[in-house]
RNA sequence: GGAGAGAUGGCCGAGCUGGUCGAAGGCGCUCCCCUGCUAAGGGAGUAUGGGGCUAAUCACUCCAUCGAGGGUUCGAAUCCCUCUCUCUCCGCCA
């Protein structure tokens, strides 16, 4: 959500900024709903003076014993028209509460303008592209080459996009989550979480996937109202949700592993081959909590940790800003970081590292207490995948592959693999 | 699943025979005083969100908030209803 000061204040510039990320902003609209809130509210408010001052005025008069039938006649009707004005205010306040719900955070200032992906800046690449020269298999090939990856058996059990991982495949891809939690908690000064992987709709309303993106998220059934993570930052920056922070516990840093469900609602026919789009897969996420002056810093070297995890695996990456068009909705600041898979010929997304600023902080009221103000005042929020596990298999046995359809192990993997140095197909 | 107890400010904890209660007291924190160090002591202050006004995130003023939502009442932390969560006992269970 966006300071609703600074929309009220100049919903012009608000509307000028929104525009570069393809946001409409309904300046008229708002301004509607402003002034009738502001009319309300008054009037509200001083239907409420009244009633408190009759009714202390009333509460003395009892105490001194004197007659407060004529203070009861001059309250009356007073009630109703009280009742009323709340009711209208709370209307107006519900609407204006679902329009800025509704309404993107601003880009940064650095991030490059643009309408979609083509303007996404690159900037910089890592790793040297391998060159084959046998033909190059993808990784649904290679994985059924090491008869470990099954989607015809998880399309029976569930349907599509889905995976069963078997063998050496399935431990490669626990061995990749524990190799990165490990980075993340060893060398980067992360604490490991580990949460509820159901969540309520006030958390999701809190990192802003709800109200506008319910047809992405896999609800339960029943009243309990839950749903399952799209990722662990919702559950994980949830932490801080109506939590006054001291200061000398920020920055925050939690690198979590939990699996992610999403629906793929209007991805269909979207990379319908492989693991790259699942309804179900694994994430190590790290996310960070920090004084608001620091989070520049902090998506810098945020985005240095998942930048580790490739260069440990030896997997070539570029990272890239994205431009104000291809921003996510809460996002103030994004850069994705790109895998090279062989067999697709270009860079994948596989870790989207992003400062929220005090956006998702407002909705969730997560604040720390600044010595200098001595008062409460939102904190930032980052998070990036740190990475994507099931796109890091995939990439891992693309790029590591071998003419014999054997895997080569990175060497940061190995001792997670009993020693194994290459997977190999059986028989 | 059954029975019971509870949810109050940064924390602990009174109030719950409805009225000067935004809320005693304590802890913590801030400032001041005293004390030739340390410790102790004395005094003052210390919730959050929002509105109006304003150049102002100053001041002033108003409103809301005692788990959440509704109700009764001139008036609700206090009474009633619903929900959520926590704790205890029983049952069940990985």
């Amino acid at each position: 959500m966006l300071d609703p000061r600074l929309l009220r204040g100049d919903p012009d510039a608000c509307a000028a900024r929104l525009a570069t990320r393809g946001f409409r902003l309904d300046v008229e609209r708002f301004r509607v709903l402003e002034e009738r809130r502001k009319a309300l509210q008054v009037r509200t408010q001083d239907l409420q003076s009244a009633r408190n001052r009759g009714a202390k005025a009333i509460g003395q008069a009892k105490a001194q014993g004197r007659d407060i039938a004529p203070l009861l006649a001059e309250a009356e009707g007073l009630g109703g028209r009280l009742k009323a004005a709340e009711a209208e205010l709370q209307a107006v306040l519900a609407q204006l509460e679902d329009f800025q719900l509704a309404v993107p955070n601003l880009p940064h200032e650095s991030v490059p303008e643009g309408s979609d992906e083509r303007a996404n800046r690159e900037l910089r690449r890592w790793g040297d592209v391998p060159r084959f020269d046998f033909a190059v298999r993808d990784h649904v090939d290679v994985g059924a080459g090491l008869a470990g990856m099954d989607f015809e058996s998880a399309a029976r059990i569930s349907g599509a996009r889905f995976v069963v991982l078997r063998g050496v495949v399935a431990r490669l891809h626990r061995a990749l989550t524990q190799f990165m939690l490990d980075l993340h908690t060893g060398t980067h000064g992360y604490t490991e979480v580990y949460v509820p992987y159901l969540v309520n709709a006030e958390s999701l309303r809190g990192t802003g996937q709800l109200p506008k993106f319910e047809e992405d998220l896999f609800a339960l059934r029943g009243d309990a109202g839950l749903y399952l993570i799209p990722t662990a930052e919702v559950p994980v920056t949830n932490l801080a949700r109506d939590r006054i922070l001291e200061a000398e516990v920020l920055p925050l840093r939690f690198a979590c592993h939990t699996p992610c469900f999403r629906s793929e609602a209007g991805s269909y026919g979207k990379d319908t081959r492989g693991m790259i789009r699942q309804h179900q897969f694994e994430k190590v996420e790290m996310v960070q909590v920090v004084r608001p002056e620091e989070s520049y810093a902090a998506l810098e070297s945020l985005t240095g940790h998942a930048e580790a995890v490739l260069r440990a695996l030896e997997l070539p990456y570029r990272v890239v800003a994205l431009c104000t068009g291809d921003l996510g909705f809460a996002a103030a600041k994004t850069y994705d970081l790109e895998v090279w898979l062989p067999a697709q010929g270009t860079y994948r997304e596989i870790s989207s590292c992003s400062n929220f600023e005090d956006f998702q902080a407002r909705r969730l009221r997560a604040r720390w207490r600044n010595p200098a103000t001595g008062k409460p005042e939102l904190v930032h929020t980052l998070n990036g995948s740190g990475l994507a596990v099931g796109r890091t298999l995939a990439a891992l046995l693309e790029n590591c592959q071998e003419p014999d359809g054997a895997v080569r192990v990175p060497e940061v993997l190995r001792p997670y693999l009993g020693g194994l140095e290459r997977l190999t197909p059986p028989g």
